[in-house]
DNA sequence: ATTATCTATAGATCTATAGATAATGC
DNA sequence: ATTATCTATAGATCTATAGATAATGC
C-alpha cells in the first residue's frame, strides 16, 4: 500500500505499473495478486483509508459543536484537525483524490464518503456564517478547498508551523465572520479539539 | 487538441492512448504524429494555452491596480476574470494541471508560468490584506486555490450565476478585509475590468 | 514539392492467470 | 493445510517509425 501510494502520487495511476509497485516492495510482479485483486483495489483502499478518519472526526466534532451550539468553533476545529491530518500523511496521499481515474464509477463509494465530509463542512459553514448568498453547497466546496490547499502548499514545500491556523481562520472569514468572531471561535475550537472522546470529563 | 483535452480530463494522461485521440478526431493513430511529436507535446500545449491568457490578464490588472493604488480592487478583478475564464473553458480544461504527470520536468515551463500567476495573486493579496501573519507565498496559494475551486464546483455541477462574485469576495475576506472594504473593492474592480485595453479613454 | 493522410509493423510493454515451490503451523 | 512467494507466459495493448498514396498548389 505504501509503495503504491508513493508511486500513484508521483506518476499517477495508469503510469504506475504493477511491476514498479512490486519492485519497490522487493517481490515479483505476480506476487502482488496474492494480496490484491488488482490495481483498482489498491487505489480504492488508499482512498478509503485517507477519507474515513476525516469523516469520523467531522461527525464527532460536528456533534460536539451542536451540543454547545457553536458551529463556528466546530468549523474551526474540523479545519484544524483536517489540515493536521493532511500535513502528516505519508507521501502527501491527499493528492490521490485528484487523480482523474477517481471520477470513474469504481470509486463511487469513496466519492460518496468525500461528499459526506464536504456536506458536514457545508452545514457547519452555513450555520456559522452570516452570508446568506453562500448556500451550504457552495460553502462546503469553498471551505473544503481551503482545507485541501495544504496539499498544494505541502507539495510546493511552503509549509509553515502556523499554516493550519491560517487556513482554519480563512475558512471562517470566507463565510463572513468578523475578526472578533474568528478569534472567539478559535479559542472555543481548541477546547472542542482537546475534549476527550467520551464527552466532557467529570466536574472536578 | 480538443479531443485530447476531453480525454485527458476524463481518463488522465497515461490512460489516454494516441489511438483514442485519433479515433475521436476521425483519423488513424499514426496520423497524429504528423501534427505532434508525441503525447507529451499535446498536453504541454493544452496546459500552456490554459495558463497564458490568465497570466496576461493578471499582469494587466495588476498594473491597472497599481496606477490607482488599489490592490484589493485588483485582486477582486483578477479573481472575477479568472473564475469566468475557468468556467467557460471547454471540457473543464482547468483540471489538467492536477494531473500528476504535470509535476515532471517536461512541464517545467508550464509550472513556471503558473507560479508566476500565483505570485501575482500573492502580491495583490499581501498588499490588499491586513493580516501580516499570512505572507505573500501562503496568501497566493490560498487565494489561487479559492479561484480554482470553480473547477471542482463545475465538475460537481454546482455552478450558479453568482459563483464568481462569491469566490472573488472570498479572496478578499481570506486576507482579512471587512465587509465594507470588500464591497468598496468590488465596485472599484468592476471599473478596472471594464477599462479598455489602452488605458483610460480620453476625458470627454 | 508540399501536405495530410494511410497501412504495416517493430519493439516494448502490461495485466492477470496457471501452476510450482518452500516455509510454517496444526 | 495454509501462506506467500516464485517462474513462465498468454493475450492484449501502446508508441513511434518507415514508407506508400493521393490531393493540392506552384
Amino acid at each position: 500500500m505504501d509503495a503504491a501510494a508513493a508511486l500513484f502520487v508521483e506518476s499517477g495511476f495508469a503510469a504506475t505499473t504493477t511491476r514498479l509497485i512490486a519492485e519497490q516492495v522487493g517481490i515479483r510482479q505476480a506476487s502482488l495478486y496474492y494480496h490484491f485483486a488488482g490495481k483498482d483495489e489498491i487505489l480504492l483502499e488508499l482512498l478509503t483509508r485517507s477519507v474515513r478518519p476525516s469523516l469520523e472526526a467531522a461527525h464527532r466534532l460536528a456533534a460536539r459543536a451542536a451540543t454547545v451550539d457553536d458551529p463556528a468553533a466546530g468549523l474551526y476545529a474540523l479545519a484544524l484537525v483536517d489540515v493536521g491530518t493532511l500535513s502528516a500523511t505519508p507521501h502527501n496521499v491527499g493528492t490521490l483524490y485528484l487523480l482523474p481515474e477517481v471520477q470513474q464509477p469504481q470509486y463511487d463509494a469513496f466519492r460518496a464518503e468525500r461528499a459526506a465530509l464536504q456536506a458536514v463542512y457545508g452545514r457547519l459553514a452555513a450555520a456559522a456564517g452570516h452570508d446568506d448568498e453562500i448556500g451550504e453547497g457552495l460553502a462546503g466546496a469553498l471551505v473544503m478547498q481551503l482545507v485541501e490547499s495544504v496539499i498544494q502548499i505541502r507539495r510546493d514545500g511552503l509549509t509553515h508551523p502556523r499554516t493550519a491556523d491560517v487556513i482554519a481562520r480563512s475558512c471562517l472569514r470566507v463565510v463572513g465572520l468578523t475578526a472578533d468572531e474568528v478569534g472567539r471561535a478559535r479559542l472555543a475550537a481548541l477546547a472542542l479539539v482537546a475534549e476527550p472522546d467520551g464527552g466532557p470529563g467529570p466536574a472536578t
